[in-house]
DNA sequence: TTGCGAAACGGACCGGCGGTCCGTATGGTT
DNA sequence: AACCATACGGACCGCCGGTCCGTTTCGCAA
């Protein structure tokens, strides 16, 4: 089965449909997007829409793994303080406060992310994988079975409608958000001086 | 304005649905329950529920305010350890506690709230409610700023969704949850012992 | 007891959603 | 050039949350 190959047409299709959603996306909120307008953004049919993406929820998986792709690649395999040879004291804060980051600058996909579908965000492939980088560098400080908890834990810090809540509602500018956040994974850390 | 009274069938009508709909959300999922269905459980026309609830969000608010109730009162204004009364290096890891408790034990309700409508938990005047309860506890050991993200963070860290992950995907008995509960929120709060 | 206005009832109804289906058009291959 | 697998598009489906309005019930006052 040596890759099933695409039609010229249908990526190309899929490539519209992939931009169309994301601008949809960042203009307004996420439940305000219906596939029916993305359909029509992007000068599509719904049909081709959905034989692309399978559903409402695959078509949000795929924007959020095309945009978080450099991220992830910053912290699987990039230099420190993201990549994985830094030191979990320097690396844990630093994939923190760029996830905070990251998750403001798209906040309705991610939000639209988080309440899509019936499932919870934990069964996603891309949660598991943060959860496991993080729990792996906090390995090195903690005991196992605190970490895999501790992992969760400073993740649940960063979701995105927290995030959102913070500088949408309680105003805070993105360096206080920063500042708290990094006084707090501090703070859990072991053996690491208080801020 | 002295209270605009109620008749009584209004009353009646409002507690058959508030019943039918625990009822309902407690055997399903979430999602798998719509307005429709919990009229008919209740014996009662759809237009009723809607006039005694105004719509999906406030039926689920209405529940999780009936459920919640006793926690409140305990907390608010109970005895030690979860009242105003306990030291805040008491009450506040018995406060995560009895919350992650109250999620486990309501999680369909919760799933729901979490993730209906548009907006955010973090709107709703309960969330307001606990967080300015623990913010105030807090601040008793720590800068103000501080606390009140530190309020958030181990708010996040009881969600529903996520308390519903390590018990039923990751199978960890309530006991494991509440100790790694409890050691995170120690690690937290400045001038105690570590576990 | 009866009469009557206000309040509540119920379910047909609405617009719009996510998702499917299938006749039609368009690659790519020989 | 001919052929068929693949992709296309948009009419169509079932269902949902929410509204509307003719009918029933409640409770007060005469």
């Amino acid at each position: 089965m040596p890759a099933p190959r695409q039609r010229a047409d249908a990526v190309r299709s899929r490539e519209a449909v992939l931009d169309a959603a994301e601008e949809l996306f960042a203009r307004s909120g996420p439940a305000e997007v219906s596939m029916n307008a993305v359909a029509a953004a992007a000068g599509v049919g719904k049909g081709t829409v959905f034989r692309a993406f399978t559903d409402r929820t695959g078509l949000l998986q795929a924007l959020a793994e095309r945009r978080s792709a450099p991220l992830r690649r910053a912290v699987a395999e990039g230099p420190a303080p993201l990549g994985p040879d830094a030191p979990p004291h320097e690396r844990i804060p630093a994939v923190l406060d760029a996830l905070a980051r990251f998750k403001l600058d798209n906040q309705s996909l991610h939000l639209a992310l988080e309440e899509s579908g019936v499932s919870s965000p934990y069964a996603s492939p891309s949660y598991t994988w943060w959860h496991t980088t993080l729990r792996d560098s906090l390995a090195r400080c903690t005991d196992a079975g605190q970490a895999g908890f501790l992992a969760h834990a400073l993740l649940a810090a960063v979701r995105a409608d927290l995030i959102a809540h913070l500088a949408t509602v309680e105003r805070l500018p993105f360096d206080e958000i920063r500042n708290r956040l990094t006084a707090f994974v501090h703070s859990v850390l072991p053996d690491t001086p208080r801020a």
